[in-house]
DNA sequence: CTCCTGGTTAGACGACTGTCGAAGCACGCC
DNA sequence: GGCGTGCTTCGACAGTCGTCTAACCAGGAG
């Protein structure tokens, strides 16, 4: 079972070399978006946005959600883990900040995958 | 040991009401992220983005991955159901279409998520 | 020190997801 | 009509994800 001979005539594949998108990146920005896609931690960081310095401590997110504390916790962690919140302890409690903009990042890299325009500094003259 | 300002004894369950989003929105836009949350999808549109008129082929899209067609043809499926990509069959070969600004629109709508809507006017009376 | 409460970690379990090969449609061509 | 090719659908499978309970760690109050 060798390889169906890769297509040899009908389509170059190559193609993907001269991608827009380079497998790295890819990988990157689906793991920074596979970290925001869910429903409760979207809900989380709304939440937080919605505090005063964007910053909230964690048992006011665990008693908005119908879910167990531990279920909350490993939301967080996901999402601290992706780089968009920040966890600090202060005495007893435990506090979520978010991080500037890392959102905004995220959102803008989005955006520039279906731009069909230069996406990094890659093939200037390209078109 | 009350809780910082907010629960009194337990806290009450009924602030996520007052959410600044809506469980039916974060639900909304969670299924669309999760549509883009995929590295292959990702290069996916970023390979139809670059082709002129944002458009190609399929042939030209599974020749471009090690992947087999079937598993192209379900990626284009799912972000077809996402509302990201149109296809139109053309003859023999069926073509793929970036949605005009689709992904801008997810892209806006996260960013939004991690923008406090109102800084500092409601909160302050709030609390 | 001994409790009690807030939060995380560990382990388990069902559901969903990405991938494949095989089979099935939809065309155009002989 | 029958064939061949492009693409999709069908089942099946391993891997990941979201959730839970139980156990654990960290501080403050008696």
């Amino acid at each position: 079972m060798d390889t169906p001979a890769t297509a040899p005539d009908t389509c170059r594949t190559a193609d993907l070399d001269a991608s827009p998108l380079p497998d790295e990146e890819a990988r990157e920005l689906s793991r920074l978006l596979k970290a925001v896609a869910d429903p409760v931690r979207l809900q989380l960081v709304a939440l937080i946005a919605a505090h005063e310095d964007a910053e909230a401590c964690v048992c006011d997110l665990t008693c908005a959600f119908d879910l167990s504390a531990p279920t909350i916790s490993h939301h967080l962690k996901v999402l601290r883990e992706a780089g968009v919140l920040v966890s600090e302890r202060r005495g007893t409690w435990v506090h979520y900040r978010l991080c500037t903009d890392a959102l905004g990042e995220v959102a803008r890299a989005l955006a520039a995958v279906g731009t069909p325009r230069v996406p990094l500094l890659v093939s200037a003259a390209s078109r």
